[in-house]
DNA sequence: GTATATTTGTGTTTTAGAACATAGTTCTAT
DNA sequence: ATAGAACTATGTTCTAAAACACAAATATAC
């Protein structure tokens, strides 16, 4: 019952953006229909091919959404932070997954039924457009995305990359180490090479004096240099 | 004014999928902000960078959505058939254009104001889910087509766009051709390749009797095979 | 209808990055 | 705490596709 009372204050303060949106008899629905999922280090939380049914908001933690590419080389698509929703894309469009969602390192995840979400967002037209916003950046992101990883070389896949996980996760308290815990495996997944060329270019960008590697915990030196090298590609 | 009356024909009559959710009200309004545009083949529709300030719906013609990247080389983003909308996600995302648009051919475009769109949705359930669940799809296809374009061989990626061509613009009345006059360089950035490799491509699938080719008109042959193609990368 | 520009086609060279191999290192589970 | 697995690192080889070069064929503009 603790634990219960617990989730639910969690829910209302953790939720800002929906929450705000709205009506008191509306928060009482989601309240008591909404549940708090924990995921350990690398546990799946949607597969490909599953069926969408609730719309997950990501308490605590840090969650790699990816897909299974040809010949099963996976490929991060995109990657989320604490107080992001995800999920609901799939469910929107009457589709499946068609990515898999992994937790980095353990998570919280809120979930909320689809059906709620939909039938509020009908009638709520703030809440429709918070929906219409979200999917619009994310749209232009993968746009922008495109492009990045199929006409930029691995330097700058690999620079944008760190920038992307500095930008989503940002920095320990010594303001220059990327808060994140990632295989070289993930950073090659998410920058579109193969694993080799993650380890072999980190090197080059550390005897280039642009990063500094402790074991997996990367430290951002030239900041400048990092930016120049992701836009030239 | 007969001109002003075809213009409004159009617009009731070309509209479905949104003046059906729109009450009487909303209609007229529409109907008296609305206006068709007419481009030339090659011309642009609008500019990367630009303000987005209207909704757009193709009623006739070929479009393609392009962004320029590394070093001036363009990619086709995806692009747009007949009663298709396009124009609004910058909009709702409250940014500049991140791609442009350009006729292939001579179109007819109807603008609809993004703030009138904006107010509508926000009153109309219907309305404001019809786009969320075109930016959903779209989205879907845009995470599908990063892992298609980084992962695929030439060769799959070639076969793949014929294919969305085929599915986009449809065959002419033999059953076969594809129903689009596209320039190499247009195949080439709409698969992620150099022009000479599409050509060359296109060369053997020709010899493969996979494809006809007619100049610039490409006849299917083999569409099973194409798709074996296309699925094996 | 002709001239000029653009596009197409093909051969050759070059190169970025994948694939492979192997050793050392660091996790992680019991 | 230790064995086994997974990850990291680096060197070597191989290959798909880019870059380049140049005819030939088509389009486009005047």
């Amino acid at each position: 019952m603790a634990g219960k009372k617990k989730d639910v204050i969690d829910i209302s303060s953790s939720l800002p953006d929906i929450w705000r949106m709205l009506t008191d008899a509306e928060r009482e629905i989601l309240r008591s229909n909404a549940r708090i999922v924990h995921f350990k280090k690398n546990e799946l939380i949607y597969l490909e091919d599953d069926t969408p049914r609730e719309l997950m908001c990501l308490f605590s933690g840090k969650v790699k959404i990816f897909k299974s590419g040809v010949g099963g080389r996976s490929q991060i698509i995109r990657i989320i932070r604490p107080i992001q929703y995800f999920g609901y894309r799939a469910y929107f469009a009457r589709e499946n997954y068609v990515t898999a969602a992994m937790a980095f390192e353990s998570c919280a995840v809120c979930m909320i039924p689809m059906e709620l979400i939909e039938r509020f967002l009908r009638e709520n037209g703030n809440l429709a457009f918070f929906f219409i916003q979200m999917l619009s950046v994310d749209l232009g992101i993968a746009d922008q995305r495109v492009v990045n990883l199929t006409q930029k070389h691995v330097r700058g896949r690999l620079a944008e990359s760190l920038l992307a996980l500095k930008e989503s996760y940002g920095l320990e308290e010594d303001g220059a180490t990327i808060n994140i815990y990632l295989a070289r495996e993930d950073l090659a997944s998410l920058s579109n090479m193969t694993t080799s060329n993650a380890i072999r270019t980190l090197s080059n960008f550390v005897n280039e004096r642009i990063i500094a590697i402790d074991g997996r915990k990367i430290k951002i030196i030239d900041e400048e240099r990092l930016h120049k090298i992701s836009r030239m590609g």
